[in-house]
DNA sequence: CTGTTAGCGCTTTCAG
DNA sequence: CTGAAAGCGCTAACAG
């Protein structure tokens, strides 16, 4: 059924021997363009599907990367970084094999060795939230790279968001816009990426000449629930801000059920700036959530062109630039007006 | 740096032949315990990766299926069957690679070639919107199955979700909560989807007596805007239906955004079930969206199981149950209530 | 320019 | 119960 016909039916159908109808296959080596092209045609003709297994045993070589996460699915981003991985894999032709963990090390671990035991060029590591993360030992053995972590030692390349210019931005879009009285709803629990955006709007108001930017700041636990509770707090502040950088898109829906329960009018009487561009969430929401698009996608196709270069040999030192940051960019949908008199909306 | 020990080194190490390694690992013939022991242990203390791609080629069987999708991402339903299909192939020792076709014919058969070369013992393939489509030839050479389409010639076994069923049950849920005047607001563009969900409103409409329910349907174009114009339409009819059963979540987007314009409480004033349980939208509605939930990830792992049968040499013949149809279950959230006298909440 | 030959690392009869 | 040997299908020296 699967493919019988293997190279030496094609060397017999040619009249030539298998090493040629290799060279004419792969293009290597000089030959008569008339030969090649013959055995060529024979090969199609036959229905010819090189077995890429033998191949890669022979070359040690495989063309497959493997993918590992501790998520497949749980959150949009993942999928993006998939996405991301898929893309540029396929576009330096790479196949891709994927394993998800659920976070668990243990078949972490299983995941790392099946992936060798495939003989896979090399692998992504890929985490779905921003973390600094230990090199599983099995991962040095092969070309990796670290995706939405920081490797605690710093000898895999990795890539991760640039909270800072994340923060900074969606707090200067507000500012912009005209507003001063800016609130941040961010989260208690900390990391990178709250640490980050924190920083950055901070960065951003003190560029403005704000002071006292921390009091600004509210922290809640990531629920839905807990969101709009801390921020029917935030909007009730005296004097209210006239609009709020959120931590997250989730964050930025608890800023809109506060706002309904307080009868306040998104953007006229609060404008609202979220970060993760949830399409699904933003664009459902009423008005649109303009938000801070984060960079998985990006950081999925940076990894696996930083991977090829290593399977090509390229040495990574631990001193060359090991980590990017990438930024997020700014996705404007209606949830934002300058503050002031109101504006009416039709 | 790649796994630089053989089976023969560890042959070597324990003072056996490389066949008594094969087969203390394998667990293939008899032996004796103390053998089999000894040479697991030398192979384990040698960090001995088997190769793969040796055993494969030898065996001619990979434990590696294919995935091809037309989309890896587009939607959340992607993303379901992704998942479920791994989870299945985890569970039977199989790996996967995931190609995307982006809908191209031509990227669609390069893809299906890959996996042929790199030998996969079967390929899943895989539509993200319940249509019926042709079966490539290429699919022919290898065991398939097909996911969220139906195969033109029914010569690969395929699922797709119970769509009669689907709208059967999110009509009946209404029902049962007392209404009677239930429009379902739904698509122009036909297909199995479409009309299947009709026709499921249709039964339950009918079964509860309820005439003329052609009358209650109403078509759109599958965006927002429109579902939000036409749902203005259905909302303003008269008598103005106490319930909407709708084609999609986005579509239950548009009816909650015509009732705010129209300043009617859900579900106070009006109730509202979708289908899709797109967790993300649902969950940010305000009140969250009772729907039904589509089987995707059913169907990802009913395709692995059965693709296993068939790589075991189950054959698959044409007449036996080669499409089972997956029925949704509906998702309770807080978008539906009893019609009548209207009913106050905080 | 083309053919011969020796493996890549493993499994599997078939002997011993 | 264990080992020797043949090969899975391909590539890469090396000859011719």
């Amino acid at each position: 059924m699967a493919q019988r016909v293997g190279i030496k039916d094609v060397a017999l159908a040619a009249g030539v021997s298998v090493s040629t109808v290799s060279h004419a296959l792969s293009g290597k080596g000089h030959m008569r363009a008339e030969t090649r092209d013959r055995v060529r045609a024979v090969a199609v003709e036959l229905g010819y599907t090189p077995n890429r297994l033998a191949s890669s045993l022979r070359q040690r070589r495989t063309r497959v990367i493997g993918l590992v996460s501790d998520s497949i699915s749980t959150t949009p981003f993942a999928t993006r970084v998939v996405v991301g991985v898929h893309e540029a894999a396929s576009a330096a032709g790479l196949q891709v094999m994927m394993t998800s963990t659920h976070g668990d090390p243990s078949v972490e671990l299983a995941s790392l060795e099946l992936l060798a035991s495939y003989r896979v060029d090399g692998v992504v590591y890929a985490k779905m939230f921003h973390q600094t993360a230990d090199v599983p030992a099995a991962l040095l053995a092969m070309p990796s790279v670290f995706v939405d972590a920081l490797p605690r030692e710093p000898i895999v390349p990795a890539t991760v968001p640039d909270e800072r210019q994340i923060g900074r931005v969606g707090t200067e879009f507000l500012l912009g816009q005209g507003h001063r009285n800016i609130a941040h709803l961010s989260i208690v629990h900390g990391g990178p990426g709250r640490d980050g955006r924190v920083a950055g709007f901070m960065d951003a108001m003190h560029a403005a000449s704000i002071e006292n930017a921390e009091g600004f700041v509210a922290y809640s636990d990531d629920t839905s629930e807990a969101y709009a509770r801390r921020a029917r707090d935030v909007l009730t502040a005296s004097p209210r801000p006239t609009a709020v950088f959120c931590f997250n898109d989730r964050a930025a829906i608890g800023v809109y059920h506060a706002a309904a329960s307080l009868r306040l009018r998104i953007p006229e009487d609060v404008s609202v700036v979220g970060v993760d561009n949830l399409e699904l969430v933003a664009e459902t929401l009423n008005p649109g959530l303009t938000t801070v698009s984060l960079p998985h996608f990006e950081m999925g196709v940076w990894a696996v062109r930083t991977l090829v270069k290593m399977i090509a040999g390229e040495p990574f030192a631990g001193d060359t630039p090991s980590v990017v940051f990438q930024p997020g960019v700014l996705i404007e949908r209606a949830s934002v007006a300058p503050p002031g008199p109101r504006v009416t909306k039709t």
